[in-house]
DNA sequence: AACTATTTATAAGA
DNA sequence: TTCTTATAAATAGTT
């Protein structure tokens, strides 16, 4: 709808998409709002810039109060996540996450205050946090085993390296090397630990 | 843009709230695609009939996958968990979880099936899956690399084991020892990966 | 669902 | 950005 017709793809002109971006970004807002008027229907609309900047329109005050909240939550986002994982809060199982999803879910259709849906997104920010601590904790583990073999490898290499000199200056008759291989060989890691749960 | 001009309120007769209500919906959802094609921005557009039924418009792959399976039922939520676990798909950040279970709640606050709302379980279940899978795709990186390391090592024990061998048999003027020494510690490996995001 | 008279949105230009 | 304006698009009322 203007001089020309356009094309429905990727504005490749960067100020000219960001003007478009701008007008059509109002009109689209303001054509969610006169919809959620005239039919009395609920409206949330979020519109997300290429460049991160973030602008919203949603009907009725539930709808608002929790949308308007997402920039700021985009940041805090990742200090509060940070300071979830620092503390290593004892957490019920996966499936007592869900029911307990579940139930808060059931309460809200019922209708149920902001509040309530804030702590849900709590604790499930809770949740992945340390489901991901969890699965963090198990492969630094097989990571430090592997580590620990390496180690011992290196000390092996020593070993070696240094019967050899010795070896070489003084007569020939080393044969003691094949004991450290063994040794090494009895070193058996988990290497199939549950990875993929 | 009609015959008349139309104010902007609710309108009381049913049966043309009803026709508008579904000509503006279409107009207004492909007004979002529009805006999320030409200017390269994540849009996120939900739309509740005052009957209850839902439509929705959501641009990007990870979004529209969850969302689009609206009207599925949540006995298929378990394959597609498992087909989506077994693929390592990529996923989009934690904040997008946040902001589709967020979006998830309003709809349910503003009034949804309980079906809807065993589907978000299932949708959770999904996200949750999806970033374990992306914490085990790095750590199983830094484990071939570990892995990799110790196979040099071993290696390098095996050239050392049969020089010596060498010597033992032969005279006693073994040196190139050295250089594969320094091959190996050329191998610097990320230790300080990510481990913890 | 179509049609079409009008209103509205907006692309390009200033 | 903001405004202007020619033109494309959306849609209100009609069939």
């Amino acid at each position: 709808m203007g001089r020309k017709k356009l094309e429905i793809k990727r504005i490749e002109n960067k100020s000219s998409r960001q003007v478009t971006f701008s007008k059509r970004r109002s009109g689209l807002i303001e054509k969610a709002r006169q919809l959620s008027v005239l039919c009395d229907a609920s409206v949330a609309l979020l519109v997300v810039s290429s460049s991160g900047k973030l602008y919203s329109f949603s009907s009725g005050d539930n709808l608002v109060r929790i949308l308007d909240r997402y920039g700021k939550q985009h940041a805090d986002d990742l200090k509060a996540l940070q300071d979830l994982q620092s503390k290593s809060l004892s957490y019920g199982s996966h499936n007592e996450l869900l029911e307990l999803v579940e139930s808060k879910l059931v309460e809200s259709n019922v209708g149920v205050s902001v509040d309530t849906l804030v702590q849900l997104e709590g604790h499930l920010e809770t949740a992945l946090s340390l489901t991901r601590a969890r699965k963090t904790e198990l492969m630094l583990k097989l990571v430090d085993s592997l580590k620990e073999k390496e180690k011992l490898l290196e000390e092996e290499n020593k070993v070696l390296a240094s019967q050899m000199e010795k070896n070489n200056l003084a007569g020939a008759e080393a044969d003691n090397m094949e004991m450290s291989r063994a040794q090494i060989s009895d070193i058996n890691l988990p290497v199939t630990l549950p990875l993929l749960n």
